[in-house]
DNA sequence: TCAGAAGCAAGAGCAGTGCTCTCTTTTCGG
DNA sequence: CCGAAAAGAGAGCACTGCTCTTGCTTCTGA
């Protein structure tokens, strides 16, 4: 945002960016456990403590980059709706989906960071919300058009729960029919668990054909919310 | 297992259960990246030094905890299992589900241990998967059930899935048609995925009633096994 | 313009960590 | 009973996050 606004600003953000940049490379190799504040400083040839005038805590710094890779991942499900914006829903729904996968076996420590446990604390803290919600926006919309077209499925809906799916499409998905937002939510969730296996390594001598079983599963994932296949 | 093999045998083992007794207290309380070897010593009034004696390092005692808590875990959903025997296969594996859920919310920190980020290194050591895959079993368990007796639904699979489909059936789900050998493995990482989503706070202001949410969607996890309500 | 305020960098230092080494004591087996 | 093996204790190394103090630079407002 508001750049050009003093050189000194400047700096701070190009400093800001850089100690990032050197956190992100030093996740990237050895995990968030193993991410060292003294030594990302040592990487940018500056003392340990001048550090703290960026970000007041390690953590502070891993909430930092809690955002970029929400950021990341959310952008690149965007690119790859964009993308396939000609493609019939349950085919964009199966884009969105090998999209992400890719990008969190690109980045697996970074997936690590958001979608495995919690690092600081216990839970993260609320600023991380709004980045955390872009790759669930991603999936509604595709949902969304598909309601819009003619091809969305009716899916029953157990009566206990019809005032908790209202309440759901009425905070973060309006416009879509009540019975598609736990289903929705659930695939959310269920999509996260089958890339943290596979990331984790707990398909480890179970599944071989990683490739082909996601385009499966990820598939009926879709079905599971109403997509659906021509 | 051989106990009575000398009092120093079974000194070792007491005090080796004593240390990680004593450490899953501190799992519990602080997590898994705050575990300190030399607390656990302070709490039981050795000297840290002496701790080696038992665990060459503190990623050993991690790795024991792993094993443990997926051995809790297993056992839970065994007990569970067992507890709905006379049940009708769905409610049996809602019943396991549910099971499954309820320890994870019980023990965060150990559930992040095993199904969160791996801590030590990257991947978890093959010593793991014996415990890992206990749960596993009690899932194909049921759905073999099912299959012997009438109610398991003849799912569609893809052509290109075929081989790997009777490879899994041949490697850990013999008698299980093998159209249900990959939905049952995806169904088994989602459920972790709904379960892990609500035990890391991801369903913070998305999901209020949680119960009856994880109740649908695990049900629904169930049919996309061939299990069909009645 | 130019002093005061604010921001920034650096170094020393504290308490804590995992882990290794050495030394002493205890315990077991032949 | 005595040598060997196991166990415990303590000091110490290199590392960590973080704080405090000390200078220096840059910005700002009277």
């Amino acid at each position: 945002m508001s750049t050009a606004q003093g050189a000194r600003a400047r700096a701070r953000e190009e400093v800001t960016a850089a100690i990032k940049e050197a956190a992100r490379g030093q996740l990237a190799q050895e995990g968030a456990a193993k991410l060292s504040l003294r030594a990302v400083a040592r990487e940018l040839g500056m003392a340990s403590s001048a550090l703290y005038r960026y970000f007041p805590s390690r953590d502070d710094l891993l909430t930092a980059l809690i955002i970029d890779a929400y950021d990341s991942l959310g952008e690149t499900a965007e690119q790859a709706r964009d993308a396939a914006s000609e493609a019939p829903p349950p085919v964009r729904w199966l884009t969105v989906c090998e999209a992400a996968r890719g990008w969190a076996l690109a980045h697996p420590h970074e997936f690590a960071l958001i979608y495995g446990s919690p690092v600081p604390g216990y839970a993260a803290p609320d600023t991380t919300v709004p980045a955390a919600a872009r790759i669930g926006l991603v999936l509604i919309g595709v949902v969304r058009d598909a309601h819009l077209g003619p091809g969305l499925a009716r899916l029953p809906l157990p009566a206990e729960l019809r005032p908790e799916a209202e309440r759901m499409t009425a905070d973060f998905a309006p416009g879509l029919p009540p019975e598609t937002a736990a289903p929705l939510v659930a695939a959310w969730a269920q999509l996260m668990g089958l890339i943290g296996f596979e990331v984790f390594g707990q398909f480890h001598r179970v599944v071989e054909d990683r490739e082909g079983f996601f385009r499966h599963a990820a598939g009926r994932l879709g079905e599971s919310v109403g997509l659906t296949p021509s």
